[in-house]
DNA sequence: GTAGGGTTAG
């Protein structure tokens, strides 16, 4: 795979500690193109310099922000900007440095857009930016997401990047979330061995995967020893516990731990409130807003009145919280879409899309073609996914599925077989095969089934032949009658290996 | 100014 060539790619370090915005004087990316270099004297290339730098701190502030408000491509739109600044002398000039580049990677990881993430690393390395822990840090976090974890170990002794309290944290909340707590005790034990200490972000991944288990005791246990080392718990650990206990319908502890948390030293945050009224309206027990109630509790009460078909309040909640001053933002919207949809509203959901100050992204156009689908709107699912493509916004598996389903349930199964292979450009998604297949097998439509593995742009592995054979076998194929069936698809397969 | 733990939409 793409990562471990890029895991290796890491692997020699050119200069550890060197980024492109030090003051190095090594020549090597001289600032101005020649002719303005011949007239400058220091002072002012020095003033460049600086001048250089608040620019690449400014940049990377707004593709911090831009990340955070999940507009990924803007964040790429921002770096290229960056690069094209540089570039204006004429002979390209440096490089971003390695921060730019390590919020980019990070933006793109945390989208789900792991290859060029990687992408970025490996131009950051052949401009000459020397990766930091940071950079390792990221890479680690995308290996442990793939459940890499030897990948990481290989990254961490063989980069020459020595690892930080980010480092050990990082793969602790790795092993966590991949369900490893002893390994991760593992790490920690390692750690204090190395004279590095712990910090919040180390426990709390911990503390985390204890709730998760149900195991709220040792929860709390955890969280003792953290008050005893001094590392105190903080918001983020008490919302785990509180997430946790609200999980199990226990809100007369997180109402305790509410009350105890001026002395406890910590201060419940909008999450909180966010995590513990999502709590009380997934048991049913809460409409009510409070006064501290953001966007995100909003989006979280229209979303639960929604699901009890309570429409119309919706849009009272809507015209409340814009009185309030609090903006709606994507998701809002797309919750509005969606009530509007199971109020029946078609038209006026459809026509939100086009309306300012509103940009509706896959979400929305996913929401309006299930509708469509659901009610047997084909001719408006297909314009609408035409509009979705003039609109450049990229299909997802989320958005596949739905137009498999749905053209599967009409019986056009040809046409959604052409929709899985138009997917397969990017890349292919085990979840939207599971579902076609199924169909297929489940219709005896062998013929398209042939197709999906006839194409030239799908090579089988392993697991697709697995999910081929437990397909047909469930669907009652494994049969003397009909096993001709999956060996004809199994033909197929085997001449495209 | 970068990384590492927590909330809401299909």
């Amino acid at each position: 795979m793409a990562s471990s060539a890029s895991a290796a790619a890491l692997l020699p370090l050119p200069l550890p500690s060197c980024s492109s915005s030090e003051d190095s004087d090594d020549g090597k990316h001289l600032p101005s193109p020649p002719a303005l270099e011949a007239n400058t004297s220091p002072a002012q290339q020095q003033k460049q310099k600086q001048k250089r730098r608040r620019q690449e701190r400014d940049y990377n502030v707004a593709m911090k922000a831009l990340a955070l408000d999940g507009d990924v491509d803007e964040v790429v739109a921002v770096f290229a900007e960056l690069k094209r600044t540089a570039g204006e002398g004429g002979d390209g000039g440096p490089p971003p440095n390695v921060l730019c580049y390590n919020t980019l990677a990070n933006a793109l990881a945390e989208a789900g857009r792991e290859g060029e993430a990687l992408k970025a690393f490996d131009e950051m390395l052949a401009s000459g930016v020397a990766p930091n822990a940071s950079s390792q840090n990221i890479l680690i976090k995308m290996h442990a997401r793939r459940l890499e974890f030897d990948l990481a170990w290989e990254l961490i002794h063989k980069s020459g990047v020595e690892p930080d309290v980010g480092t050990y944290s990082t793969l602790i909340a790795g092993l966590c979330r991949a369900g490893k707590v002893v390994e991760a005790w593992g790490v920690l034990d390692w750690m204090l061995e190395k004279n590095c200490r712990p910090m919040v972000q180390t426990y709390t991944p911990i503390v985390q995967a204890y709730c998760r288990d149900g195991r709220i005791v040792e929860a709390k246990l955890l969280m003792a020893e953290m008050e005893r080392l001094g590392c105190l718990p903080n918001v983020v650990t008490y919302n785990v516990l509180i997430r946790a206990l609200c999980d199990g319908d226990r809100f007369d502890e997180v109402e305790q731990v509410l009350m105890e948390s001026s002395t406890k030293d910590w201060k419940p945050s909008t999450v909180t409130y966010n995590i513990y009224m999502n709590g009380l309206c997934k048991k049913g027990r809460s409409t009510e807003l409070k006064w501290y109630a953001g966007v995100v509790a909003y989006n979280t009460v229209m979303s639960s009145l929604c699901e009890m078909g309570k429409w119309r309040g919706i849009m009272k909640l809507l015209t409340d919280m814009i009185k309030k001053g609090i903006e709606p933002n994507t998701r809002t919207f797309n919750i509005l879409v969606r009530s509007l949809c199971v109020g029946g509203k078609f038209s006026l959901a459809k026509s939100l899309i086009h309306s300012q100050g509103f940009a509706a992204n896959v979400v929305t156009y996913n929401t309006l073609l299930h509708w469509f689908y659901y009610r047997g709107k084909l001719t408006e699912a297909n314009r609408l996914i035409s509009v979705m493509l003039e609109n450049n916004v990229a299909p997802d598996e989320v958005t596949y599925t739905i137009i498999i389903v749905g053209l599967c349930r009409e019986g056009k199964f040809d046409a959604a077989t052409a929709y899985f292979l138009k997917s397969l450009t990017s890349g292919l998604s085990m979840d939207v095969l599971t579902v076609l297949l199924n169909r297929l097998v489940y219709a005896d439509k062998i013929w398209e089934i042939n197709r999906i593995f006839d194409g030239k742009d799908f090579v089988p592995d392993y697991h697709v032949f697995d999910l081929t054979i437990r397909t047909f076998c469930r669907a009652g194929y494994c049969h003397y009658r009909t096993f001709y069936k999956l060996n004809l698809i199994l033909d197929t397969m085997l001449k495209r290996k």
